[in-house]
Formats: structure tokens, sequence, C-alpha cells
DNA sequence: CCGCATTTATATAGATCGGTCTATTCAGGA
DNA sequence: TCCTGAATAGACCGATCTATATAAATGCGG
């Protein structure tokens, strides 16, 4: 029952990509997961890069979604814990694997200059988040703190493979609090 | 001049599988840019699989052993930020394209059991060492702040691909001095 | 019930994949 | 000198890769 064939193509595509990478996910293998021939799929996608490209500009959009909604439903001057609480989820609920755009990075960096550079964006969009989530909170020091947390993130994407998403979520709540503690500590 | 065929082979597929991944650099590949038969490597290696292992198994012992040295040069007391400045001078030095070992699990992690138990426990490596010199420089919380001061080493091997190296080295000095200032002041 | 778009089924193209094989050359040590 | 080990050159294997072409079948809205 999918809604349409190029949404569950789509779906497909995503969990073979997360699960065992894009070079090692043939076509064939992606539509015969799918249940649908390879020409249903090159009649949605004019090519393989053309679905990572969606495949991860729809991936990047819900993440960056459920991060603006938990940032609007923050009260006021908790929008930066807000974010961070919601990337935390996000990794509970959708990075087993590892972060897709890291992986697309590593595949493609020398190989697509279009999927490497919408991955890069990717990252970028997030600390741009946080960003804003910062200023919002009128925090000081708003850039510095900002690649700190960045950075903090990052780090708990490739911890959770080696500690378990448990401990990695819980070191990296120990650290926001006092990465932001000390920002705020510190006189501007 | 190569000291030895074995060698450059190890060397040339180094730098691709690092540059191009895995999957997307081909025997052939490797072995017209290493100036070498396709034999001369299967003379060597029994399969790609057995040299992508030797490869990162060579590059991991190198890698410890600056870890190592760092902390044996260091003055009592310093042998975790010794620990730590290695570790940034290792990313300057050899990880402009991100963490290999990383691209490894993500790659193999459903593909070769083998490869990714290999990286995974390349992984552990880098966290007993934090832990021994956290532990050799007296401090209390040990192996919270070991895997603190982990998750900040993981984050800066992606980070420096969005903010660049001398940006993602800087602010992970901050974060490392604050986290090890925290240990410290914490009663045990 | 018709018309049209989608999907199916199949066949094919040409390249590349990892890996094997044989025949040959060549250098160095016993 | 002879022998052995290593490297070369290149053909070859079956499998898989992305992508295309074509024709039949399907289903749905008007």
């Amino acid at each position: 029952m999918p809604a349409s064939k190029r949404d569950h193509l789509m779906t497909i595509a995503e969990q073979l990509f997360h699960e065992q990478g894009f070079h090692a996910t043939g076509i064939d293998r992606i539509v015969s997961a799918a249940g649908v021939v390879r020409m249903t799929l090159y009649n949605h996608f004019s090519s393989k890069e053309a679905l990572i490209l969606a495949v991860l500009e729809a991936r990047h959009q819900r993440f960056i979604d459920s991060l603006d909604a938990a940032v609007a439903r923050a009260p006021a001057g908790h929008a930066t814990r807000a974010l961070t609480e919601a990337h935390g989820h996000w990794l509970e609920a959708f990075s087993q694997h590892g972060c897709i755009m890291l992986k697309a990075m590593g595949e493609f960096a020398e190989h697509s200059a279009t999927i490497h550079a919408m991955a890069l964006r990717a990252k970028l969009d997030l600390l741009r988040r946080i960003e804003s989530a910062v200023h919002r909170d009128g925090m000081a020091h708003a850039s510095s703190l900002a690649r700190q947390l960045f950075t903090l993130l990052e780090g708990s994407n490739n911890t959770v493979a080696v500690l378990g998403v448990e401990t990695a979520l819980s070191d990296t709540r120990t650290m926001v609090d006092m990465v932001i503690g000390a920002a705020m500590r510190t006189p501007s």
C-alpha cells in the first residue's frame, strides 16, 4: 500500500543505502526489494545519482523539520537545549547505522560534486540551526558556542556505534550542559 | 624505488581507498596507479578484502604509535593533553578526507564482518589509550572523562570537513580544557 | 467503456567488477 | 652455472554494474 511507487522506492533505497552503503547497493537490489521492475525506477529518477540526491534531500528535510518543530515547541530561553535533545532523539530513532550524510560525503567526495555538496550543505544547515537557537536564547559568544555544540553533536553521531546509543547520548548531554554553562558564565 | 612492491601497493591503496572509498576503488585502479601488474597484487594479498585489512591494520598501528610516543614524551600529569594534541596533529596531517575507520565501518557493516570488527577495534583502542592517559594523570571520574574526551575527538574528526582544520582543532581544544577542568573540580 | 499513463516483462548494451590462468622475462644467490 | 622467486604481459572467466529499448499488460479517471 505505498502512497506511490516513487515514495516506496525512495523509502527502500534510503534504507539500503544507509545500511549497505551507496556504491555497494545496486539498482537491481533496490528494485527487487521494492517489488518493482527496473524501468519503474528509471521512470521516476533519471539516474542512480538523481535517486540518491532525492533520498538525501528528503531525509534532510525530515531532519530539519524535526529540529525546527522542537525549537518551536521550546519555552523561551530553552531553544538550544530543545535542539540538542531533538538531535538525540533523531539519533535514537534513525541513525543506528551512522550519519548518512557523512557516508555520502565519504563515498562521493571525489565522485560526485553534486552529492558531496548536498551532504555538506546538510551539515551547514545543522550548524545554522544551532546558531539560530543559540541566538534566540540570547546567549553570548553565539558563533563559537554554536560551533562547539556542533562538534558535540557530530561526535555523538560517531560514538553511538562504539559506546551504544544510551551512553553516547548521556555523555553528550553532560558536555552540552557544560559548554552552555561556560558560555553563560564567561563575560561577553 | 619503493622499499618493496608490497609496501608500495599498500601506500597507493591506502590513498585511493581514503580519497575515493573502498567499493569505488577497483583493483585495476590500484595496480595501475602503483605501476604494477595485477598478479603482483594477488601475489602479495589473497583478495581485495585482505588488502583492505592490511591497509587498515598498518594505518591503525601508525596512529597508535604516534599517540603512544606523544604520551611517553609528556611530562608527568600531562599525558591526557599530550594525547589529544597528538590526535590533532594526526588530523592535520592524515585525515583531510575524514576518518578512514569510520568510512570502513560504514561501507562494510553489512558486507564484511572482519573489516567492520577491525575498524571498531581501532575505535576501542583509541578509547582505551585515552582511559590509560587519564588514569596515568591520576584524574578522577576516569572512565566517564575518557568517554567524553573520546566524543570530542570523534567530533573533531567530522567537523574538519565543515569548519576547516584550524577552527575544528581550536574549538576542540577549548572543550578538552573545559572537560578536563570540570573533572578536576568535581569531587570524587 | 474508452483512452492514457503507468507498470510490467524481457532483452540488450557496454563497461567494470574481483579473481584466475599461462607463458615469459629477469635478477640474485647457492 | 643453474635454480628459484618475483615480476611482467595479457587473455580470460562469470558476475554485476548502470542504463536503454520495446512491446504487452494493467488500472484508473472521465
